[in-house]
DNA sequence: TAGAACGTACAGAAAAAACTGTACGTAATT
DNA sequence: AATTACGTACAGTTTTTTCTGTACGTTCTA
């Protein structure tokens, strides 16, 4: 194995273990490695670069690529008399992190507040009306309970995206260890 | 629709939009929606009521109970008098948003750390080398600089996690609001 | 203005994941 | 000891996701 090859190998198999962990951030495998790929090459690539390094389709390259757009992972440069688009992935990854939890995460929160603040106002209006029976009352009440409950959290995570967001996150965990 | 029928769409309403978001935790719609089953359910349930409920196989209910389990969000209770094997699950949803981290991020860090850290003393020893060529030292370099770069940033992901165990984070998020 | 280069929409193929039913081992009941 | 109840391994089916190739609109080039 001569040099290059042993460039490449170390290379490969950090996007590799890259790739393969970045489903735990909601992201294919295959677009992992594209990022990775991005990410060890300094020069913005082409989806025609891409799809040779990766021996892909040209088709997947422009999908995943969007994808990583959408996810601020990735950016579209533009290179002088290059008619390509050019894209090349942001290289701060403490910012991507936390722009995939606001990204991802406050849709979600989001969703699941106005699901339960409906649900609340319904069950209200169950325990308000007189005629409701003893019996459904009391299973109102534990629902509602547990929905406040459930609002309460997400509160906190709105919150603690909120410090993701603000940066206020490394002022608590600092980016860099103390010094020994 | 009766009152019952009400109680029910109310509760039907998260626990749908609970299992529809919870593939941000990487977990699967119907999965989340059995935990939202559970999460309403004030008693222990066994397979078969699951399956009642849900409408799904025994062996599904199994499987994802199982799966429930491993990221400890449902635990396996004992109940005098009965045969079938019960559970119910963790209603602290706090400490079930840590651990889930804790256990599925955890794996991913130290296997992405473990083959960076090969990958760098594979490219030091390149560097090492009197008979590398210049050019190939210097993408070894360049390398070697975002692969530390990479170390330290999972470095901060676990003591992120760690603030998470440790419940520190609660020192800096508060769980409940501070009173207006 | 003709032609080439480029990116992507869309339909279909391939691969992966989720789900089910049967079969079987174990443990409780009679 | 025979029977029943229970949970799960496993193979096969269904559904979903991922990936590809063709076709087409747009933009640049000559």
């Amino acid at each position: 194995m001569n040099d290059s090859e042993k460039l490449q190998r170390a290379r490969n198999r950090c996007i590799e273990s890259l790739a393969q962990n970045m489903n735990l951030y909601g992201i294919t495998e295959s677009i992992g490695r594209l990022y990775g790929l991005l990410y060890f090459t300094d020069e913005p690539m082409s989806l025609d670069s891409m799809k040779d390094e990766l021996g892909m389709s040209k088709t997947s390259m422009s999908t995943s690529v969007r994808q990583l757009q959408d996810l601020q992972m990735v950016e579209k440069v533009w290179v002088k008399g290059s008619r390509k688009d050019l894209y090349q992935c942001s290289h701060d990854w403490y910012q991507t992190f936390t722009d995939l939890f606001s990204i991802k995460w406050r849709v979600g929160i989001s969703a699941n507040m106005s699901a339960i603040n409906k649900s609340i106002s319904e069950l209200q209006e169950l325990l308000d009306e007189p005629k409701t029976s003893t019996q459904i009352k009391e299973e109102a009440k534990a629902d509602l309970e547990k929905l406040k409950y459930a609002l309460n959290y997400y509160d906190w995570l709105n919150r603690l995206v909120d410090s993701f967001e603000s940066r206020e996150i490394f002022n608590f965990i600092p980016k860099v260890k103390d010094t020994p």
